[in-house]
DNA sequence: AGGGAATGTAGGTACTTACTTACATTATGT
DNA sequence: ACATAATGTAAGTAAGTACCTACATTCCCT
């Protein structure tokens, strides 16, 4: 049985994806969550607070894949690595709703509103991305991989799993998860030519 | 000298990208473009009106981008012809403000008000998409390049193009569009192996 | 069974926003 | 110079939104 506060995060993380900051109401988030209003109001000071605690969940899921897969063996192959990281990623962005690229919109409308937080709300994308940048020049040194730049590699891999994410929100294209990242690394690792 | 209906559209797009639909208020645009908000709705009946416009605009500019190349005799060398699109692409969207990624967000904000415009709405995505599938699909044809998924690799370009794009708008990363789109088209002709 | 915590209901406040109306002002072309 | 079109100003409307208050109801623990 799930706990009033998980539903409502629940509703407010798939309502804020659907909608945007600013296009997901309280209402609406109460309403999909089944509860009042007020009882949200009452969990989470307010609507900001509630985005705020969600990105900080998403910061922290995001962190513990990277590491996992980082302290297996499977960090001395490439293929292999990149594939696992890349399915684990697009398992825990749709199942828990975590867009990558929504949380830099949040941003943006939350702008001038002064918050300080750019840090905080960008730290999926950002951590992936440091994380695997890093990766990248050990296997440069090591002799793993030719010598590319390893922020751009990295940032095609964001780029594509946050786009293929953000096409899973849409009824009409179906994602063959599967197939979309084989490919993916196949052509990551080997090129077109 | 620019007319008032340019004015405001480029204020549009501007403020749209950097609020969002909902984030971008017609008292915002209007101030922006240096009118009143009333000349704003005599010129575009409403907001949603707006954005079309604008929208519709950016599907015709991308288009071209397109064929303009394909007609020319790059298209026989993938990797000129690969390395010119997302350059010129790379302008028109800074330039432009045409945020590809944006426009699937503000699709997604109009969603319940009933538009059955998704079509339109994704059109420059889609544009692009649809072209880079077949000109990958004829080059393996022509033995061009290797017999990878054309789809995969054309999402590749749309999403890694898009996510520079969201990456220009912030003021912090100064991006060298230069080597951005060189190393990245390196990798994706050679891979990273 | 009873008491306290969690939740719901109803109503309301203060603010914002898309969009309108009525009228005044400026610019333009002939 | 004058009619016409384009723009501005001021004021307002209707709807929506985040968030609050007061009170009633339900649930859970002992």
């Amino acid at each position: 049985m799930k706990t009033t506060r998980e539903k409502i995060l629940k509703a407010a993380r798939e309502t804020f994806i659907k909608k945007g900051y600013k296009g997901a109401t309280t209402r609406k988030i109460a309403q999909e969550a089944g509860v009042s209003e007020v009882t949200l109001f009452r969990k989470f000071k307010s609507k900001s607070n509630l985005l705020r605690e969600i990105l900080n969940e998403n910061a922290i899921l995001s962190s513990q894949i990277f590491n996992k897969l980082t302290k297996s063996e499977l960090r001395d192959k490439p293929e292999e690595f990149l594939y696992r990281l890349a399915e684990e990623f697009f398992k825990l962005v749709v199942k828990k709703k975590i867009d990558l690229i929504f949380i830099i919109l949040v941003e943006k409308e939350l702008e001038e509103h002064g918050l300080e937080e750019w840090k905080l709300l960008d730290s999926i994308n950002k951590t992936l991305y440091t994380n695997l940048t890093n990766y990248f020049k050990e296997r440069i040194k090591k002799g793993n991989i030719r010598k590319i730049s390893p922020e751009t590699a990295a940032l095609i891999f964001v780029s594509y799993l946050s786009h293929l994410n953000l096409l899973s929100h849409f009824k009409e294209c179906e994602i063959q998860e599967e197939k979309y990242i084989k490919n993916f690394i196949n052509i990551l690792l080997r090129g077109i030519k």
